[in-house]
Order: C-alpha cells, then structure tokens, then sequence
RNA sequence: GGCGCAUUCGUCUAGCGGCCUAGGACGCAUCCCUCUCAAGGAUGAGACCACGGGUUCGAAUCCCGUAUGCGCUACCA
C-alpha cells in the first residue's frame, strides 16, 4: 500500500464553483480516498474584494450533491482548524516576518498600481520586474520618508537573481524558469492579508498535505513556491497540475459561462445525475484503461491514479456527457430510485405537488411504474415531465388530431373498429393476465383473430389513443399502468373522437 | 511581446522503440430487432499519429526546430 495522501480542495469563496474547477477538487478527492488518506476542505478567502456572500454554501452544496465528503473543514473543524484563511492571519505574517528577519523579503512601500499600469507592464517584463525589486535595494533615507508618508508597506518576496528553478511535477513535464525573470511577488499585502502564494503554501505545510493538486494556471507561478519553500526551509508536498477544461468544439478558450453551463448547480436543474456528472469529469482527462467508460463511485476510489491524468487540456462535450447520463438512467438505476430523482422535475412541473416529491409515501410505486414507463428512452430527468405528462391526465383531456390515430390502417372506420375490440377485449381480460406481457401477448393475440396484416396496425390506435401521442412508450406498459378502468376509457374516448 | 506547458479519428482517449496495415468510446451512416420513439445487436466511414529534421536495424513512442493551441504575465485566486 502507498502512503496515505492527505489532499484538499481550497476555492475561493467568489461564488459557484466552477466546473473545472470542482474536477480538481475531484481529483484531489480520489487520490486521497485511494490512499485511504483525508481530504480537506480550506477556503481561502484572502481576498476581502472578491468575496461573495453564499459562497462558501455553494461550494459545500456542489462538492455534497455530487458526493465528495470532507474529513476537515469549516463547519466541522479537525485538527489543523480553522479552515477559514481568514482566521489565521497570524500565522502568515509570523512566517513573513521571519522572512524579512531572514533577509529572504523585505518591506516594499510601493503603491498599489492602476489597472491600466499593471496593464501597460504586462507587455513589457522590464518595467514589470523593476517595479516589483523597486524597494529591494532601496536605502534607509528612502525608507524613512516612505514612512513618514504613511505608506503601509507589503511584504514582497526576495527573488534569488541568478539561476533556474524547476517545479516538480508529476503529469506535466516539469517547467524550468530563469530566476532572474521571476518578480518579487508580494507575500504580505497591505491590509495584513496574505496572498496565494503565502497563504496556501503555509496552510499545505502546517497542514500535512501530501499533494497539491491545482489547475494548470498555476503552472507559472509555481517556480515562485518551489522557491519560497527553500526560503522556509520546508520540503515541498508533490505538485500536480490538471490541465483547464476547454470551450466545446468549435469554439476557443476555456470553458466559459457564454458557452456552456459551468456550475455544478445547473447541471442539477438540466437533469444530470450527479454520479454521471462525476463519471464524465473525471474521464475526461484521466482514463483507466483503453476501454472503460462506466466507473461507479468506488471504482473510480479504487482505480485512481494521478499519474494517468492526461496533461493536454480537453474541450468539453456535452454529447458525451448526454450519453453517459443517459446510461446512468437506463442502465445503472433501479426503476425505483429513477422515481425518486424524477420527483423534484414533477413536482417542478406540476404534475405531482411538492409534499409527494418530499415524501411520496405509497405514492412511489405507482410513480415508480409511470416513470418506468419512459427510463429507457430519456437522457435528462428534465425530460421526464414532458415524456410522461399524459399519466396525469384523464382521457378527455388529451388532445390530438383524430387522424393520429389512424397509423397504416385504412380508415378512420378502420381504427375506430379495432379500438372497439381492444376495449372489449381488456374488459374481460382476466386478473392475473392483467401485466405487461399478458397484456401483450394478448392483444398480438387479437390481431391475428382480427386477421389484421401486421400488429402494427392494431398497436398503432391503441397507442396512440393511450397517450395522445406519435411517439410513447410500450403500449401494453402503459395500459398495465393506466389499470383497466382508465386503459378502456382511453379506448373509448379515442374511438369516439375518430367517430365524430 | 515575454515566459511556460501541450500536440493520436470532429470530440474524449488507448499507446510509454518492434504486438500499430494505430485499439475503444461519444457523435455520424447503414442494417437487424420492432407497435412508434428509444434501448439493444451488427457493420461502416472517420487519424498519412500537427509539420520539418534527426537518433535507431526499427519511431505515434526518444531528441531538435517550426507551427498551432492553452495558460500566466495584480497588494486576484
């Protein structure tokens, strides 16, 4: 057995999470839980701008829902508590300070720049980094103004000048940087919050995370940490950097909320079922084999290995993903629990009130049945309402063109006499006989009676007559499910509408 | 612009020097099954392994260059 890894996912709290986002946190999940290890949850909210008011509930909702638990956290502690950054500022400006004490950073009295000047420096790497080392040499005369001016200083980071620094990394080719091109990134801002690159690097230390498992954005910053943990004297954990996930062929970038839905939420309200959200993001930049596709929960535990994570950045698909949930649907749920994720879609729909979808009771088995009825056609639990709406409806108050009824039969006459026989027929059709396939068998029965050239042409005005539509589901199905008194009366209504 | 990473069917991928005349999946097409729609089964089209140079008896697999894509370039993460 590998050592036991302890990961984390670490958002900041600026809203949803975002899906590219959350495969990380899944990856990070997977890693420790192959290990038998922990993962944790720290949000890093050093931000005070940025912050966003729910966020925090957002993120625990969309790591929930899909089933990705947390052994530390907020709200639950643990033993490296808090988990808020911002509840451990002292810590970061006592490893800042140490720094400075060092002579390994050093307080820069530099005014915050515009957006417009951070924007002219991005071009040009010169002024950039004479920005950042403005005070690194500067003299005491200098600094005694600064003060005297009531400047707050940062703490910048002092970049050695010389040499290369290589990140670690284990499913990227590992970068190597020129020192010299590296800025002296601010460690400690002015309001004593730290920044990213001070506060996850202490937190990860003090909290014994074994792996550091980040988007590949942070690529190249990454020199930096390698080059702040050797200030510190600390090891470094094993970086790992995923790849981003892309826009959807055709288009360019990264996945964005112009282009696809990018929060876990919304793939909830489309109809997704969380467990095949969570087989397509993770396959998505990581295989097993040269064949799998279907990977429960516990499979994936099982069979995680970071090192498999491809390192170029895929576009998302949402036809694979379509596929999968649909597969998830037909295949991997029990008619039952299809039901019971319907619920909240029907209730939204009408068909059912919301104190059935909470607690259906002995309702569930006929609504069990009713979605049975469409589980193997659907690919959204959207769908369902629409597919299956007539099972909430009397006969009467279907409404179609008569002439739907008629298929290849001849006439209207025609369909209007085989409704007649297949009511007469279901009236007496005995108990026990009263399912799907004695139904079926039954009424295949009839057509050859009737002499009729194909079944076609008998389940044709029986279906359609059933449901009011061109397309349904199985036509002995839904009489088994309408139960007898309803199934005849739709025969009968649709015999009449073909008579008048 | 600079720096970095990446590059196998339209898309997700298998492949880690000979098993590859490149395998699987989604999507697409055709056929079978069939009371419709699906589901299922079968078959097929689709990749000169980005391009150009090397290394090697032998390269999708190793090296170099080019192109392209992506990312970063804040007192944001």
């Amino acid at each position: 057995m590998t050592q036991k890894a302890r990961t984390r996912y670490a958002p900041s709290p600026t809203g949803k999470p975002h899906i590219g986002n959350i495969r990380t946190a899944i990856f990070s999940y997977l890693e420790a839980k192959h290990t038998d290890g922990e993962f944790l949850l720290r949000i890093e909210d050093t931000d005070r701008k940025r912050y966003v008011e729910g966020s925090l509930e957002a993120i625990e909702d969309s790591l929930r829902w899909l089933g990705i638990d947390w052994d530390e956290g907020p709200g639950i502690g643990g033993p490296y508590a808090p988990y808020m950054q911002s509840e451990r500022l002292d810590l970061y400006r006592q490893y800042a300070e140490q720094l400075v004490a060092e002579g390994k950073a050093y307080y820069s009295y530099d005014r915050e720049r515009t957006e417009e000047e951070r924007k002219a420096a991005e071009r040009n790497p010169e002024v950039s980094l004479a920005f950042s080392r403005r005070w690194r040499d500067a003299n005491e005369e200098e600094r005694q103004t600064a003060i005297a001016d009531g400047v707050k200083p940062v703490i910048r980071f002092k970049v050695p000048l010389e040499g290369t620094t290589t990140v670690p990394d284990i499913i990227v080719k590992p970068p190597t940087v020129q020192n010299s091109t590296l800025s002296d990134v601010v460690l400690l801002k002015s309001d004593d919050f730290p920044t990213y690159h001070l506060a996850h690097l202490v937190d990860d230390h003090l909290m014994n995370i074994t792996h550091v498992i980040r988007g590949q954005e942070w690529l190249p910053s990454a020199p930096l940490h390698v080059l702040i943990h050797q200030a510190l004297g600390w090891e470094m954990p094993i970086y790992v950097h995923p790849p981003v996930i892309l826009n959807p062929p055709g288009q360019k970038g990264k996945l964005s909320k112009r282009e696809s839905a990018v929060f876990v939420g919304q793939y909830r309200e489309l109809g997704y079922l969380p467990e095949a959200l969570l087989n397509y993001l993770v396959l998505l930049g990581w295989s097993y084999d040269d064949k799998t596709e279907i990977f429960s929960k516990q499979d994936l535990i099982e069979k995680f290995d970071l090192r498999r994570i491809q390192p170029t950045p895929a576009k998302f698909s949402l036809e694979k993903l379509e596929w999968t949930n649909g597969y998830y649907i037909n295949h991997v749920l029990t008619r039952e629990d299809f039901a019971r994720r319907c619920l909240p879609f029907l209730a939204e729909a009408s068909l059912i009130t919301s104190e059935e979808a909470e607690n259906p009771g002995e309702r569930l088995n006929y609504l069990t049945q009713v979605c049975g009825l469409i589980k193997d056609k659907v690919k959204l639990l959207s769908e369902v309402p629409g597919e299956i709406d007539f099972m909430f409806k009397s006969a009467a108050e279907l409404d179609y063109p008569a002439q739907d009824l008629v298929g290849k039969n001849e006439s209207k006459e025609a369909a209007a006499k085989i409704l007649e026989e297949c009511a007469a027929y279901l009236e007496k059709l005995p108990d026990e006989q009263f399912n799907t396939a004695g139904i079926a068998e039954g009424l295949s029965q009839l057509s050859n009676d009737l002499n009729l050239k194909n079944r076609g042409l008998l389940f044709w005005p029986v279906r359609v007559g059933l449901c009011g539509r061109k397309n349904s589901p199985d036509a002995a199905a839904m009489i088994e499910t309408y139960g007898r008194k309803a199934a005849v009366e739709h025969m009968r209504v649709a015999q009449q509408k073909l008579l008048a």
